[in-house]
RNA sequence: GCCCCCGUAGCUCAGUAGGAUAGAGCAUCUGCCUUCUAAGCAGAGGGUCGCCUGUUCGAGUCAGGCCGGGGGUACCA
């Protein structure tokens, strides 16, 4: 009998005897939070009061009625404890089927068909030409590459864009700054650090040459208005930019199937104007273009300022119907810090007031808190950004160092180091909640112990090589499962939660719900590990626990590549 | 001022539709490598879940009010 079934004939005894309706009785039933008190619980305080009992009373009386021995099939035992009454399921053949299921379907176990044939667009990262790569720029790029992935394993069609900040009177003022400084560059290999110090250069400048601005307001107008020269300009800040992002994008195993930034919607903004303007939602305030949401609790839209340039609103306002038109997606995500929560309500409901109902329900803000540097912000105006660069290169030092000491004699200890690495600076940002600030703490970068990235590469590569010295081929789907002993299925037990996980993810967009299984699954195993011998000279069992291990490996795997933390063999 | 988020162990964080002694990791202390990777495992100490009131048989979880931190709040993004 499936555990389903088993659940559904408790519910239905339950609520003979108590008078309760059977939809009533299955929200009560829980699952309990320590093992020991078995699968399920049926908690008897409400009854209290109706059936004036204690409810110890009422639970032991229930099992006496109901679940005196001989139990019913499916379950193993019936215990009342303290007002519960505790089920603990007959989980032999649930659980060797459920292992079986794992082995059948190996890093496609979770993968689900819901998704076919629905389109989700996922905007994510989102950095700005001319300023390097920053650590809270990382937390908006994994978290869009992760859901992007689990769209994909639920089998939705997926279109990454990067939004690239890529216009603007900054550019002009870096027009301005490499006229003046430029020959003194080399824009070498990091080309990206000499414009940033272009602009921290010009802004230093202007403070005590106001002239200087109005040159860099100039240059962009230029720039607008076409002017050759600048426009070379600005295309090579841009693949300045793009080389070094793409570097980074590359370590990370990130891509984007669009590149369209800010400048793409420049020449496509006209039109979006004219059409608020002939709906009538667009009104004149203090000279500038406004769509008023006071009727919405909110400040107004403003989408054109009074010299007439346009703002991001608008930006963002033409690229979501844009995007609608070209892609007809069923979602779009927009994977931005929270700071930015008014901004999307606001141009979220002015595209609905344009008669765009569909935005209410498919157009969702994936915000996400700011990455604190010891409990400070990090801000490029307050010059306080940390360098992804910067990060990666420490803790790449610290752990090939590890490396090295871990493992003598191997070859490929730059690779390895560099996963780990990964591992550690993307686990962390996975692993808490998004609306969370997560405080960057340099200590923490190079800690590849405890609830880490490595910690989960560790157990995969122990796995691995468990997998090797054993010899014979796995899964091994003709070998008889039956020899799992508790331990073993205490362990199996939690593969079956992997892919109702996934789904959760994606439901919620929260990745620290994958990371806290995935950390679970792990600690389940390497206790597991300590204690019990797997390869031993009882063959029986040695297929069991082999099978075991292979189905924990491989769902350790697929769930750290859906985060984009490889897997490591060896390490 | 108004709106949003956060406040759980020394630190970083979990805590699923309210339920059983509030859980991990780091740090501290104690054990465990002649056999599958000790980046591991087992254990100890460490908490008035910011404060108050309420709802409830039962509140870290829900409601109201305070306190503290952060963000946002029309021509930056």
């Amino acid at each position: 009998m499936s555990a389903d079934a088993t659940r559904k004939k408790i519910v239905a005894l339950i609520a003979a005897e108590t008078k309760l309706s059977p939809t009533e009785v299955v929200v009560m039933l829980e699952k309990p939070k320590q093992e020991a008190h078995g699968d399920l619980a049926f908690p008897c305080f409400r009854l209290a009061k109706t059936m004036r009992k204690a409810p110890p009373v009422i639970a032991a009386e229930l099992k006496e009625k109901l679940f005196a021995p001989p139990l019913p099939e499916g379950l193993a035992k019936v215990e009342p404890v303290a007002g519960y009454l505790n089920f603990t399921l007959a989980t032999d053949t649930v659980i060797t089927d459920l292992l079986r299921q794992v082995l059948e379907q190996g890093g496609s176990y979770g993968s689900m068909t819901e998704g076919k044939g629905r389109k989700v667009v996922l905007e994510y990262s989102s950095v700005n030409i001319a300023k390097p790569f920053g650590i809270g720029h990382l937390r908006s790029t994994i978290i869009g590459a992760a859901l992007n992935r689990v769209y994909r394993k639920l089998g939705y069609e997926t279109i990454s864009i990067n939004h690239l900040g890529d216009w603007g009177t900054q550019f002009g003022k870096l027009i301005a700054a490499y006229r003046l400084w430029g020959s003194e560059y080399e824009f070498a290999d990091n080309a990206i650090y000499d414009l940033y110090d272009l602009y921290v250069r010009f802004h230093e400048a202007a403070k005590s040459d106001p002239a200087l601005e109005e040159k860099g307001r100039e240059e962009f107008r230029k720039l607008e208005s076409g002017d050759t020269e600048n426009e070379r300009l600005w295309r090579r800040f841009h693949d300045y930019s793009m080389r070094d992002f793409n570097r980074i994008y590359e370590q990370l195993g990130v891509r984007f199937d669009y590149l369209t930034g800010e400048s793409f919607y420049q020449e496509r903004m006209t039109p979006v104007i004219e059409k608020l303007d002939k709906q009538h939602l667009l009104t004149v305030s203090e000279g500038a273009a406004i769509v008023d949401l006071t009727e919405y609790d909110m400040p107004p839209c403003l989408l054109k300022k009074s010299d007439d340039a346009t703002l991001y609103a608008t930006r963002d306002l033409t690229a979501l119907l844009y995007r609608k038109d070209t892609f007809n997606f069923d979602k779009i995500l927009y994977v931005v810090g929270s700071a930015q929560k008014l901004h999307f309500r606001q141009f979220f409901k002015v595209a609905e007031l344009m008669g765009n109902e569909w935005v209410a329900e498919q157009a969702v803000h994936v915000d996400f808190g700011w990455v604190k540097f010891s409990g400070q912000m990090m801000s490029s105006r307050a010059g306080t950004l940390i360098f992804f660069d910067d990060v990666f290169a420490k803790a790449r030092e610290t752990a090939l160092e590890i490396v090295i000491q871990e493992n003598p004699g191997m070859d490929n200890v730059d690779w390895t180091a560099e996963k780990v690495t990964i591992a550690a600076l993307v686990f962390t940002q996975l692993k808490v909640r998004r609306n969370r600030d997560v405080n960057f703490v340099w200590e923490d970068a190079f800690s590849f112990r405890g609830a880490t990235g490595p910690y989960l590469q560790y157990t995969h590569a122990r796995l691995t090589s468990l997998a090797s010295k054993y010899g014979k081929p796995l899964p091994d789907l003709s070998a008889d499962l039956l020899l799992l002993g508790d331990e073993e299925k205490q362990v199996t037990k939690r593969l079956e939660a992997y892919p109702a996980k996934i789904k959760q993810v994606a439901e919620s967009y929260e990745t620290s719900f994958l990371a806290e299984y995935l950390l679970d699954l792990a600690a389940a195993i390497n206790s597991y590990w300590q204690r019990i011998r797997i390869i031993t000279d009882d063959e029986k069992a040695t297929t069991a626990r082999m099978q075991m291990a292979y189905a924990v490996r491989v769902v350790i795997a697929d769930g750290l590549r859906l985060l984009g933390i490889e897997p490591l063999k060896r390490m």
